[in-house]
DNA sequence: TCGATCTAGTACAACGATACAGAAAGGGTC
DNA sequence: GACCCTTTCTGTATCGTTGTACTAGATCGA
């Protein structure tokens, strides 16, 4: 049984392979009746249209984009943010005709350099015809084989690499309204809620030794939001495991617990904000008098549930990563997007 | 500028192309002096390896499967339902070091068939080695066109068709368990709300004509659920929207807003029982004593809050799609998962 | 010492399409 | 009728690999 192609239907259909490809390709190139009996023969033949395979080779054009995230699959997409982001993404990708390659890489560990070959390996097999990297470490390989591939790369972590191109979120900026916003309300002691790599365990104070371990996006609003809140008030940064509602209650009720509780507690997300809300319900307390609340991202229950949080334009900033790849017009090589701070009634006056 | 193949790296190391070739893919075949001083000039000339693209063509081997999915992007993965069902595909793609392509397909109305084209045309452009439908209905384009192109199709939906595989949740004995859980309980009057294409509006009765319009598991679940609960109980069937806790909310406030409030709300998915949860503490009514509820899934939030729903195996389900697909060794045509009943304090017997 | 087997490498033909140059036929213009 | 332009189609080179068949030399057992 041999395969049917271009040639096999040219023969059948008495034209040339150069015919019947544009039948497919260039309908304008040929007379309607050829057309209609070249593809009349090919559906006779079982001939599904030409091997995208040998297309994408002849044509150097792969007809797809890859999405590299270091994360477990599960935890990268558990969040609506990161869905969001693939949306606008995929949108763009359509509108290209272009398809959405998922390429999971491993966390990369400085110290042990040899575990970088699978992730290498992946991307060096993937047909692309560019990548994002999302939310992908600076020094991870995966990086340095896609530019070595000559592919472009789209980031969303900057690292001032010239080679690159950057689709970034303000997140300083968003920080520093965060904080204020809290300062003003005169919150004085602040609890943070950050997640990470390490899985849910115990809730624990965050030490120096593991910001290694936080996500990048976390590390930069941990670090500007501290900066907000000013030297006189006490921050307590807490990690409990990834992004998750269940982390988000873990954490809350650590800090809810102590004998110092803080007035307000600050969630790196929404997802970790929804957890730690229920924490505090649980505890009779009211969110916005007793404790102020605030997350970040502003996913759809965030304003369902009233949550003061960080509006991000995450379907935009997909749609960005995707023109910056697929849009020859779109030449800005670095984009900040803005942030909006978004009060609701989850935050409101420290009490006395 | 060239491009950097393998011939380049050959002439400038002196070996012919295929010795650089199997410097790469068969390490054994040639000694380590040659296959270092290969992978030095290689390295030298800035050659990434081989393309891709020509290796696909040339092993008639993609290195990637499809996903197909009917729905938009951010409601399709907006449940961790998906999520968990993708992550474990992505598990056995990754031990397979096969990728992951995300192939949106438009909703396939029988009565506009033009519209077709382009879902068409995306499944025929796609790289792939095999195809997963996942919640594409039986009569979509979409899945010709892959068989006709000879790929191998895995379905999570039964259409009896000789050429595909199947893994299928035995979404009747789902509804058969819940149902008889809530007869036993004693309630007589049932809602049920469930999902479907057309998006949040006005919380509706589920007309005959609106059928159609449901996901394809809904209709399976809604059917099998009115079937065990039995003809002298009164089931109103709600409509609201996509599967999210926003048309939970607004479906179970349609249903208990009604004078002749049911005693349980059955959802066809945690999501929407999660936002019915919230309609139903909203009226001040107490869940598992006032009013009972159900979902359907057992998403990690279900056990939090304490929801009675039925479990699906659903990263094995992933698994399972995976493996048909790259595994020779898997030979199953069709598999169907077992559900099981998990009864938490979400129902009691139905007041008198 | 001789044929047999093994090792390390080479040469060349695919894989299935598209790009490009060119040819044949038809039509319009002066 | 010569000229040029369009339209429609053909022929061939090429994209960058990998598989297969082959060769030269080394190794080995009897």
């Amino acid at each position: 049984m041999v395969r049917v192609t271009l040639k096999t239907v040219a023969e059948e259909a008495g034209v040339s392979v150069s015919t019947v490809s544009n039948a497919y390709n260039k309908p304008d190139q040929l007379s309607t009746a050829v057309r209609e009996r070249v593809l009349a023969t090919a559906k006779r033949l079982g001939y599904a249209g030409p091997d995208p395979a040998a297309r994408s080779l002849r044509s150097q054009r792969a007809g797809a984009i890859g999405l590299l995230f270091t994360e477990q699959l599960s935890y990268a997409f558990s969040d609506p943010y990161s869905v969001g982001l693939l949306a606008g993404l995929a949108q763009v990708a359509e509108t290209h005709r272009t398809g959405l390659l998922l390429i999971p890489l491993e966390h990369f560990d400085p110290s042990r350099p040899q575990d970088a070959e699978p992730s290498a390996q992946a991307m060096r097999q993937a047909v692309v015809d560019g990548v994002v990297a999302y939310c992908v470490d600076a020094d991870h390989p995966a990086r340095e084989v896609a530019l070595e591939r000559g592919l472009p790369l789209v980031s969303t972590i900057d690292d001032a690499d010239e080679r690159q191109r950057y689709v970034l979120i303000d997140e300083e900026g968003a920080g520093r309204a965060l904080g204020r916003h809290l300062r003003d309300l005169g919150h004085r002691s602040v609890g943070i809620i950050v997640d990470g790599r390490a899985p849910l365990g115990e809730a624990r104070v965050v030490r120096p030794e593991d910001e290694a371990d936080l996500f990048v996006d976390s590390r930069a609003r941990l670090t500007s939001l501290r900066d907000a809140l000013g030297p006189q008030a006490t921050v307590t940064a807490v990690f409990a495991g990834h992004n998750s509602q269940e982390a988000g209650a873990a954490g809350a009720a650590f800090l809810l617990d102590r004998q110092d509780r803080p007035s307000a507690i600050a969630c790196i997300s929404d997802v970790l904000a929804l957890g730690a809300r229920d924490a505090v319900h649980q505890r009779g307390l009211e969110v916005g008098r007793e404790v102020s609340l605030t997350g970040f991202d502003d996913i759809p229950r965030a304003e369902a549930v009233g949550l003061t949080t960080v509006r991000q334009p995450i379907a935009e900033k997909g749609r960005l990563l995707g023109r910056m790849l697929l849009d020859p017009d779109y030449t800005e090589r670095r984009v900040l997007l803005p942030t909006e701070l978004v009060v609701r009634s989850s935050t409101g006056p420290a009490p006395r």
